[in-house]
DNA sequence: CATGAATGAGAGTTCATTCAT
DNA sequence: GATGAATGAACTCTCATTCAT
């Protein structure tokens, strides 16, 4: 039983991950994900109690995790640092692109509340970021694949201008070249030729 | 009456515009602007007669255009280009930290809607905004002040730091020193002697 | 406008008085009373927010007053002792008997409060009648239409059966006759030639 | 099965006691009496199909009655009207101030359903009182303990008071000092030398 | 123009009751 | 027998919207 509860829990988070990404956060109603599931009202109850609590489970829950798998290959191989980023580059524009992201709804729920940077899990993941590619762009320096001399501030304006990707891709629309070329143009300044 | 009425109305929006800043779009109600304006609720209606309306007549209202006012002149003096684009960057800086903005409420806004590029004023500001840069960094160039190889480019990454810290204000918090940072960080890379 | 408020309000609380009389505290809900007063459900939030408003505001009405008028008539007049603690128990013996009373919906109401003595109203007006009934049997004692050594006692002795009488009535049935019969049994303990 | 099956039941019946002590009879869901036996929803179908049908099996179920078995030694006994009837009374007082006790409940249950006075358990237990205080008193008085006019009335009296009591106690508050002087008025007023 | 009482649709939530296991 | 997930009816409460004044 525990197993099947477990199961429709999985069920209802994968319908309303579709959900919140369709509609953000506020917008999404108890009633929305009972017909997104087909389930009856009471029966969404004996799961979550508030779209809120849908909404962390949903976050919470480990995502497909391509990237971080792969990154992590990549980590543990032999690839050169450029190649690297370049692998985190994708993965950052397939979530740029992504349609059905949470990222709107993250920005909903997180300004309103008003989280200390510990308690905040965007906040994490942004500076998980920033190490991420400073430490990248360090081991690319010294390997002399690339020409930096201040990776912090080269990982922090990458990781801005990622932010402003996908916040702008979900507003104001940005398609795959752009994505692209936004990139490129940061790659390219830490090349020996670059700008 | 023609005069009272359009006095009242921008009063409304006035009162509305910080509602919106405080709440986003979709959480707000006409009850809420109605509270907010302390007028009945029959009355907001002779003006409006939804938050949409309300909220792209908040959107539409001139600004109070410090900026814009003081970008013009600065264009027609004899200021260097360097001088301007600090003064474009301070006004970012200014759009960016301030607590009552729209910037949520217009992502929300605009995320549901999917307007075409032309429609889009969100669209139609960030276009702006990387035209302006674009076309001082050139002059700038031009100048002898700046070093830069791809002044579109440029300008480009230089909106879309903006646009990540404007998000990144409201959802994981970022202070006026972070700010400072990263568009001294770009600037350098403008500067002879920088990165 | 203030005026059709008040007499709307009003109206609401007689009806809510019926429906409370019938059915108890509890049992009742804000449908029961949008049904009674044949308004709409949001009417009803205009003037009361729950039922315990609504019950509280019927409790504090000022009712009827029949009897208190009588009372205090009675009291300025010059009738015996005899005469006014007769008056004094057909009041008692029209509130055991009354069909549309509020007796068991307060019993529910107060039941479940627990209060102290100070802010509970049931014993207030308990413990006011209780000294009425003693100041009349002193009075009636002084003027030689009584005979009781022990006033204080025989007074709550009194307001005890009425008490029992309520509920009895409420309950397990009491009939006119029932209800004379107890208060004339202790009237007869109180005369020269009674038991 | 059957014997395990009727130990479930008498559980059951326990802790549901407690529940309508604590909550009345309206108050209670078939879901705080499964959650107080902590036995499952549709177990509980298996033995009651509604709190009504509960609360009835609650009030049939005999009682740990003591004070009947009291009262009957005594009855068989040799103890004097007196004694008896201060046995009988100190069981009254007993459930006068219980805690957890039905009075409530039943004033709900009863009160809602016009019983006819037959089929009303709680006027055959009111009437049972009267016959054997005014069996104890005339008693009593054969034996020249008592002297009472009218045993009936006096009984009758008695019994109203303990009613009232008992309501009271729910309601407005009782503590034992007040139950005992009420209860000593009465047997004062059969004493030879009382009033 | 302006008011605010009134309506009713719709979302949230709780439970009695059923039923597959 | 026993379980507890599931359903759906019923209730609470809030607002957008209308309309008589």
């Amino acid at each position: 039983m525990s197993e099947k509860s477990a199961q429709k829990r999985k069920y209802i988070l994968k319908k309303a991950r579709e959900v919140f990404s369709e509609k953000g956060f506020k917008n999404v109603t108890m009633k929305d994900v009972v017909e997104a599931c087909d389930i009856s009202r009471g029966g969404l109850y004996l799961y979550f109690s508030s779209t809120e609590e849908i909404f962390l489970a949903v976050l919470s829950e480990e995502p497909d995790d391509d990237d971080d798998e792969a990154i992590s290959k990549a980590l543990t191989g032999d690839a050169t640092a450029g190649d690297m980023l370049a692998l985190f580059l994708k993965e950052q524009k397939k979530e740029i692109l992504r349609k059905k992201s949470l990222v709107l709804a993250s920005y909903e729920y997180f300004a309103e509340k008003n989280l200390s940077a510990q308690d905040n899990p965007l906040r994490k993941q942004f500076e998980a970021g920033i190490q991420i590619v400073q430490t990248l762009i360090e081991n690319g320096v010294r390997a002399g694949e690339f020409i930096c001399a201040d990776p912090y501030g080269c990982a922090r304006n990458l990781m801005y201008v990622v932010e402003g990707l996908k916040v702008s891709a979900k507003t104001i629309g940005v398609n795959e070249a752009a994505v692209d070329r936004e990139l490129l143009y940061i790659l390219e300044g830490l090349m020996p030729g670059g700008n």
